[in-house]
DNA sequence: AAGATTACCTGAAGGC
DNA sequence: TGCCTTCAGGTAATCT
C-alpha cells in the first residue's frame, strides 16, 4: 500500500508527536515480520525518540538509550502494503491485525497493525545491525530520493537499461519511493507507456518522466497519500491523492486527456493502467528467422 | 547477470 | 447463501 507520499505522511505526523517522548514498554504480538523481537523488548524500554525520518519507504525511529552500553538506536520500520503506524490513547479499540504496542511516557500508545505481515520491523544497535555486522545495508542499497535527484542523476540510472521503463521506476535500487500506483500516474503524465525500455526513452521524453515523477509526488503528498484499500495516516485519517487519480484502476473509463479508453495490462508483473492513445506502445521488434 | 517469475499473508470482490 | 477463484499499493528469493 504505502509508497512515498504516504509514508512521508506518516512520517510528518509521527514527527509532530513522538520527538522528546520515551518508549516505556514494548509488547509484541505475532512477530515474524521483526529481526530480532528479543532486541527490541530488550532494548526499546527507556528510549528516548529523538527523530523521525524517511529514507524512501521506510521509516526510520532514531532513538537514545538510557544505558551507556548501546548509545543510539534506529528503528527500522517498512509499512509493506498494509502496514499502519498509529499514535492512540491506550485505551482506544484494538484494531484486528495489530501486534505491536509501544507504550509512551505521556501516557499514549504507538500501535502498528499490518494485515498481510509483509511489513518489516528491525533495529539498529549503534548504526549496526546483527551478529554479522550488516549495518544499514538494507538502506545502503537503496537508489535515489526521487524528489532530491537532479534531472542528470535521474536520467543517468536509466541509461542503457534494457528493462521496461515500469519495472525501472519500481525498482527500489534505480529509485527509493515509487510504487505501483504513482509509477502508472508518473507514465501518463509523460506520456510514455509502461512497456517501454528504459534504454529507448529520448531525452526529451526522459525530462518528461522527471518532471512527472516529481509533479505526481508532491501533488500527493500535498492530499496526504493514496487510500485505496488500508492506509490510513498517524492519527487514522486517510488520504485524499485516489481522487485525483488519472490511470490507476480506471480501465474502460475515459482518457482525462484525449478522451481515449484507459486500458490494463500486466507490466513487470504489476497490473498497470494507461492510456493508449497518448501513451503509444512500443513497436514490437520483428523477431529474427 | 540482468530481467522475469514466484512466494509470502489475509481479506475483499466477483462469478456461478 | 456459499464456495471458489482472482486480485491487492510491498519485497525477497528463485528461475532462465
Amino acid at each position: 500500500m504505502p509508497e512515498l507520499p504516504e509514508v512521508e505522511t506518516v512520517a510528518r505526523g509521527l514527527r509532530g508527536v513522538l520527538p522528546g517522548k520515551s518508549i516505556t514498554g514494548a509488547r509484541i504480538g505475532k512477530s515474524d515480520f521483526i529481526d530480532d523481537v528479543a532486541a527490541l523488548e530488550r532494548l526499546l524500554p527507556g528510549a528516548r525518540i529523538s527523530a523521525v525520518r524517511r529514507h524512501g519507504k521506510f521509516l526510520l525511529l532514531d532513538l537514545e538509550s538510557p544505558s551507556a552500553e548501546p548509545r543510539s538506536l534506529c528503528l527500522l520500520i517498512h509499512l509493506g502494503m498494509t502496514g499502519r503506524l498509529v499514535v492512540c490513547p491506550p485505551d482506544a479499540p484494538i484494531a484486528p491485525h495489530t501486534h505491536v504496542f509501544f507504550a509512551l511516557d505521556d501516557g499514549s500508545e504507538l500501535r502498528y497493525t499490518d494485515i498481510r505481515r509483509f511489513g518489516k520491523m528491525r533495529l539498529l544497535v549503534d548504526g549496526v545491525n546483527g551478529a554479522n555486522g550488516g549495518g544499514d545495508a538494507v538502506l545502503a542499497a537503496l537508489g535515489a530520493d526521487p524528489l532530491e535527484a537532479s534531472e542528470a542523476e535521474f536520467a543517468g540510472r536509466m541509461r542503457g537499461r534494457r528493462a521496461r521503463i515500469k519495472a525501472l521506476l519500481l525498482d527500489q535500487r534505480v529509485l527509493r519511493g515509487m510504487g505501483n500506483i504513482y509509477t502508472d500516474e508518473s507514465l501518463w503524465r509523460a506520456r510514455i507507456h509502461p512497456m517501454r525500455l528504459g534504454a529507448n526513452l529520448s531525452g526529451e521524453e526522459m525530462r518528461r518522466l522527471y518532471r512527472a515523477v516529481r509533479d505526481v509526488l508532491a501533488e500527493a503528498i500535498r492530499f496526504r497519500g493514496s487510500s485505496v484499500s488500508d492506509y490510513v495516516d498517524s492519527s487514522g485519517q486517510p488520504g485524499w491523492f485516489q481522487q485525483r487519480h488519472r490511470v490507476y484502476r480506471r480501465a474502460g473509463k475515459k482518457c482525462f486527456r484525449c478522451g481515449g479508453t484507459i486500458g490494463r495490462a500486466t507490466v513487470a508483473g504489476r497490473s498497470s493502467y494507461f492510456c493508449p492513445r497518448c501513451q503509444p506502445a512500443p513497436r514490437k521488434r520483428r523477431r529474427a528467422k
